[in-house]
DNA sequence: GTAAACTGCGAACAGCGTTCGCGGTTTACG
DNA sequence: CGTAAACCGCGAACGCTGTTCGCAGTTTAC
């Protein structure tokens, strides 16, 4: 479970030596590969022998230039997080452009949907992934708080994005047939009347967040 | 990925019919095995085969009782979700109250680690989570607000939980040795003066929550 | 009493991530 | 300049996974 290699993380590690034949496959070209099949067929249709074939290869040919499917992953997520750039410039209104900068990441999740199963399982953060931090933070410098304190806040505005985006993804709950009026009572009279999902949620949910922790 | 099945929820389903031997082993039984291999190591640990071992059978007897492994793990998520009865009695500060609630839950996710892998990926509301879920509605009979706000907040708070509770259990940042100043200047200047991180943001963070929601 | 329905069981299947040895090719070094 | 080290693609193989299926035996319903 916990990366327990002494070997240095991926993105520190060369892609190849000097001596041998050139590579025919580069380890972007695998990368871009398995990132095709992600968001055409879900992350389970990501496997060695589907990302070496679509490459016109076997599976064992991938780990010369990858140690495991994790590293794979690792690659395949910090890639589409580098399709932020170029980072949105910082307006006057830091709140605002905090919201658009969670609006940038809730886009990257739709068009990535497996993003939503990958990120969390991340063995720790890429270049890009940095990049992006190092921007947020930037935009949060004319605020007066604690280093701590912006770090939580943005660690938790990326988690509520990553709700919003799950919430997206998960289908409708299933009409609760013949609900048990007895043992739900209270369920029973709220879907009696449901009344009307607000469409600002995402933006009120990040507000409130900001107000209460900044 | 999706569900696709015409058979009802295994929760509709009966443990047995009537004619046969009687089964040696009940489906209660199946789903504490499973829960306890999860506990000691781990989701991954669950497969059918450790689980039929624990019990001292073989694998194919366990579709006698279970149509597949997903089937075992949302039995194995409601069974944990039942842990949280009784129920406590709501007191006069709703906000307390729900507070509590989410302290409950989070409780919940320490002692079961693995549900954070396993509720996003059940297919439904079991008989034990409807009837958290009802509870928590009840907490909020008193606030005057649409009740498509408090779905929406129950389902934040839920949410935010398992953001704590993922955080939790994820091995702290990796030192950040030999950080490139040129390409990450806030978070360069960030390390340098850490600050210090907040003992109350989960109450902090539900209150702002709360107070933005309802 | 017969047939239907259920039981546990173990072999089997396809797919998975990963390892390894093979022959061939390119580069670095003495 | 020749030799050795390092890298390449390749395919077979290992152990694991979830799941299916036929077999023989047991209990119940009609």
């Amino acid at each position: 479970m916990v990366r327990v290699s002494d070997a240095p993380p991926i993105w520190n590690r060369p892609q190849r030596g000097s001596r041998g034949p050139q590579a025919t496959h580069s380890r972007a070209e695998i990368v871009q590969a398995a990132i095709g099949l992600a968001d055409a067929d879900g992350l389970d249709a990501v496997s060695m022998r589907a990302v070496a074939a679509a490459l016109g290869t076997g599976a064992g040919t991938l780990y010369r230039h990858l140690s495991s499917r994790d590293d794979l992953l690792d690659l395949m997520a910090d890639r589409v997080v580098g399709e932020l750039r170029p980072h949105p410039g910082a307006g006057a209104d830091w709140t605002e452009a905090l919201l658009g900068l969670a609006r940038l990441q809730l886009g990257l999740y739709r068009r990535h949907p497996w993003l939503i199963e990958v990120l969390p399982r991340t063995s720790g953060f890429g270049p890009e992934a940095l990049g992006w931090f190092d921007h947020c933070l930037g935009v949060l410098a004319p605020v007066p708080a604690d280093n701590a304190a912006k770090f939580e806040t943005l660690a938790l505005m990326t988690g509520v994005v990553t709700l919003f985006a799950r919430s997206e993804r998960s289908a409708p709950p299933p009409a609760f047939t013949a609900l048990d009026v007895t043992a739900y009572p209270n369920l029973v009279v709220a879907i009696g009347d449901p009344g009307t999902p607000r469409p600002d949620l995402f933006e009120r949910t990040l507000r409130g967040l900001f107000s209460a922790l900044l």
